[in-house]
DNA sequence: GTGTTAGCCTAGGGGGTCTAGGTTCAGGGA
DNA sequence: TCCCTGAACCTAGACCCCCTAGGCTAACAC
């Protein structure tokens, strides 16, 4: 009988797909097994657990949506790079739905560390750059540019905006526009 | 043998208790059937499903977080207003993890409608009463200010801000100020 | 060819979800 | 008083998921 070839990443990459197909809170670990025509006790030897593999897409969705993000911002600077970021986010958010709810899982310390989950706010530190904000009201605006994007997309990705005529790309590009208002004339 | 008294409303009342101790996610029909010395298959006689009884802990989290924000609200107006909104918001979310936690399942249009799961929309709005944007101005700020709102908290509780030194309660009170500002001066 | 190792297996325990169908308790009507 | 009825709670059991222990086998090394 002819082995499946299972390796970690097969497994992870299989798992972020799964996720973006029936959500994340239904990546298990028998379905995964289903996925790759094996039984679920064989996955214990490349994974420690369903939380390990619920991890590893994360860490990997953190890693894709740096990786976009870092483009994203290559070349630009001001608005431009501000809008670019944020795009790359929120299509990230939309195009791998099941990947990008696997960002809520705290990850602990180590993992967050050896992931570079820093990552993201060294790239949102890059944006603010061009609107020279001194410490801490950099610090600030990075939350709150963080907790925009991540608040409008989940809440998006929910449906909360849903029951109301003005479209949601509107909003989001005003948002956007605000955004950089704002961080021109950040209060002291 | 002495009947437990079982109601859906203490059902859920203990659910959200439970919640707020073990996490929203280990929030389980079993786990509850246990904390009332009853058998699991019991609860079916009042609860529909798993997922109802989740429902119901959101659309209870969901009043009174509404209710909380409505006090808040009350007699105050601008940037009073918008402070006191946003922290009763941040509280709640702090005090009561699991609930607040509860508010991320994607409720039915039918529940939602039911529930007034729209108070929010409208509670936010009253604050901007003072602020005077014309539409959809106000409807793009009234999703900004949710984005950020329910981002900040989610980030903060996933401990998504703890790897830095400047202490969260400061980024938070100038993310205020920030959008105090940003409302008054809201770009055409 | 014989070992070694990694890849996959069966067997099985534990817990969560949910259905079908039974029993007991409380209150109302003849 | 006795019975009926409905509500509250039960047992039994099917199914899925998580995970461990231990066995078999294909592939590679020597």
């Amino acid at each position: 009988m002819a082995r499946a070839g299972l390796t970690v990443e097969r497994l992870v990459r299989a798992a972020a797909e799964l996720a973006d197909e029936v959500g994340f809170d239904n990546v298990t670990v028998s379905a995964l097994a289903r996925r790759f025509g094996v039984k679920d006790a064989s996955l214990y030897s490349h994974l420690k657990s369903a939380q390990d593999l619920r991890e590893r897409v994360a860490v990997l969705a953190l890693a894709e949506l740096a990786d976009r993000a870092a483009s994203a911002l290559a070349g630009r600077a001001g608005k431009d790079a501000l809008v670019a970021f944020a795009n790359a986010y929120r299509d990230y958010a939309r195009e791998h739905p099941g990947r990008y709810a696997a960002l809520r899982v705290d990850l602990t310390p180590e993992i967050a560390a050896a992931s570079r989950a820093d990552r993201h706010s060294e790239l949102t530190r890059a944006i603010l750059r061009g609107y020279h904000l001194p410490e801490p009201a950099e610090t600030d605006a990075v939350r709150l540019l963080h907790s925009t994007f991540h608040g409008f997309t989940t809440l998006e990705a929910a449906g909360g905006f849903s029951h109301h005529p003005r479209d949601t790309d509107s909003s989001w590009a005003k948002t956007l526009d605000a955004l950089h208002v704002l961080l021109g004339h950040w209060p002291a």
